[in-house]
DNA sequence: AAAATATATGCGCCTACGCGAATACGTCCC
DNA sequence: GGGACGTATTCGCGTAGGCGCATATATTTT
């Protein structure tokens, strides 16, 4: 009630919610925290896109960023209306089921489970839970 | 797999989903048939823009219609996809804690349940569940 | 058949938004 | 400070879609 976090907008989630690319932007974050260009490369489209479809995830506060040097990590928030947050969940594990979306999430096992990252994104820090498979 | 009942469409579903007036069609459906005059009524707008969107959501395969003589109704159709169903499901739900839908639902209860309809809705039929209720 | 009623659709206008290309911003390293 | 790199934003364009208004279609009634 502090005049900034109004009530949660519903329509706004659902908008954000109505582009495939953002929907698999969600997929691959799942429950991890994960870096940009990490997106950039497996959706194998330019930054700038990637960077819109965040931006707009960021203002239906379905996702949040942290940044660490000069990359930015982007992770799912729970949304404060508990109905909202049900229907993410839902919702991402609805998306587990499309072919495109396990094809996303295979190539990012892939890039992050091996010993050297893809040239485009040699130095960036991968998401959290591939942090203790490659020492 | 004929060619029509592809695979359920994510993006058309929650694209039907991202508008407020759908919403409140869908609120007011409930579980209920409705007729499309009460929307106009209880909406308070213009007949072609009710008619608009219930085509979005027809189309989007979420609701059906029945005619019954120059009447039609609309209800909710359970989605194809099971995860499209719970979803479906948990907005619904959602709604029901939205002032704006909940003031929409008095005023079909009040109108439905009045032992005369308003002018406008004359001979309409009532929803399904209120058949009981007049005589 | 003609009128009345309920619903659907076409049209023109305007906004939202997705896109690629260019550019701005922020951080690190020399 | 200057360059390199990762990310965000701006711009111009095209399409989707929301709206009010007019009109078409379908059904019933007379």
């Amino acid at each position: 009630m502090n005049g900034k976090s109004k009530t949660f907008d519903m329509e706004l989630f659902f908008r954000a919610l109505a582009d495939r690319t953002r929907l698999r932007l969600l997929h691959l974050m799942g429950s991890d925290e994960v870096c940009v260009c990490f997106f950039v490369e497996i959706l194998k489209t330019n930054q700038p896109k990637i960077s819109r479809h965040l931006a707009y995830l960021r203002r239906a506060d379905i996702v949040g960023a942290r940044r660490e040097g000069q990359w930015i990590h982007y992770r799912i928030v729970e949304p404060a209306d508990p109905d909202a947050q049900r229907i993410l969940k839902d919702v991402i594990s609805w998306l587990a089921n499309d072919p495109e979306m396990q094809r996303d999430r295979q190539r990012l096992v892939k890039i992050c489970c091996a010993p050297q990252l893809p040239v485009s994104i040699q130095g960036a820090p991968r998401p959290s839970s591939f942090n203790a498979h490659v020492n």
